[in-house]
DNA sequence: GAACTGACTATTTTTCGATTCTGGTCACCG
DNA sequence: CGGTGACCAGAATCGAAAAATAGTCAGTTC
């Protein structure tokens, strides 16, 4: 398996599962379009399946190392949150395939794969994690917080707010607007005073 | 229109509506059912889209109504809240149709209703809205707070847990501990001390 | 004569078998 | 030996006939 075509393979895996989805998307184009034979698709994965997985990986890793990299932690945590959130709604429009991961619009597809869909959310969650780290690190955040279940429900949260805006008018600035109430509200919280942190 | 019929027609379509769907629940069945001539249906309603929106906002009021009449408003807000997301998502399987509005699951059959769906959402919000109205009046939340912008996040934050339970192991402790944590998250704030409310 | 009915119609949905298309294999090529 | 594409069984698709459905309204009932 030549390093080349791998690589041209999932990437054209990638454009035809985006336009067309799991079901339409045939592996006789993918492999017409990389300019190998199917039987070379048949070499870089193992099934259709094992294709679709390979190439949301991919994604999902490429989309997590470009959110990382934006990430100072000599900033102030709780700015990094909230344009960790912004940056990950402005990528969404170029990364169809992470967005119908994160909505879950695969599981109804692929019930089997929702173990692995799982995991990539979970990789997802690695830049939240990092940031709610750094936070507690600097003294912004609460020491006391589970980070895993705080960033589950922080990446819940982002995807509601996408979610209920894709498909209607979707006005970018009111999305834009949306996240930062969000963010804002969780991190300061509703209680008037924050009490004082008690083991 | 005798009442007693129009009260057998809505309810006997409400469970045809949570059993089929929109688009598989028919009319005269549901007339069958409801002991009424097809024609009587339509002295209840104008067409079957409005009859499925009728029944909706009967389910959605009810719904609302079985939640306020819990709210006392001299308890305090903060377990006001946190105990409201968890008798709504106890109901929330007696309430199929209302699940499947927070879900927005009907858009994708009924979008020219897309305007009246969000209605009834709003009015899904109401009791919220007055959770987090007693909470200011108590002294307890922020009085800054836009009520309408933060209860629609809450909503939303509700569904989204809801939402990606839905279809999996749904294993009912592990919601109602995600729930409670997801409001305690929102209700403490992440950051270790809330800084002075400004303007 | 107002409340109610159900046969009727135009339109949708379903069925089902013929046909095309697709995932996956493997004997063969360069 | 990496790579290929003709090949196969089963799945998706299509089209036309058949069944079902939303909505109407002349007529029945009380």
């Amino acid at each position: 398996m030549e390093a080349a075509k791998r690589e041209s393979i999932l990437s054209e895996a990638c454009k035809c599962f985006a336009k067309l989805g799991f079901q339409k998307a045939s592996v006789d184009d993918i492999a017409r379009r990389a300019g190998v034979g199917k039987g070379t698709v048949y070499l870089a994965a193992a099934s259709k399946k094992d294709l679709f997985y390979e190439v949301l990986l991919r994604e999902v890793r490429d989309w997590n190392a470009s959110l990382q990299k934006r990430i100072d932690p000599r900033r102030p945590a709780d700015q990094l949150l909230t344009e960790l959130a912004l940056s990950s709604l402005a990528t969404m429009d170029e990364r169809p395939l992470v967005r119908e991961l994160l909505m879950g619009g695969h599981h109804e597809v692929l019930p089997e794969l929702k173990d692995r869909f799982d995991e990539l959310r979970s990789i997802g969650m690695k830049p939240i994690v990092e940031v709610l780290e750094i936070g507690i690190e600097q003294g912004r955040f609460r020491p006391d917080l589970d980070v895993d279940e705080v960033a589950r429900i922080l990446l819940d949260l982002h995807t509601a707010t996408v979610m209920f805006v894709v498909g209607r008018v979707s006005d970018p600035l009111r999305l834009a607007r949306r996240t930062k109430s969000a963010f804002d509200l969780v991190l300061r919280g509703l209680t008037l005073h924050a009490p004082p942190t008690k083991a």
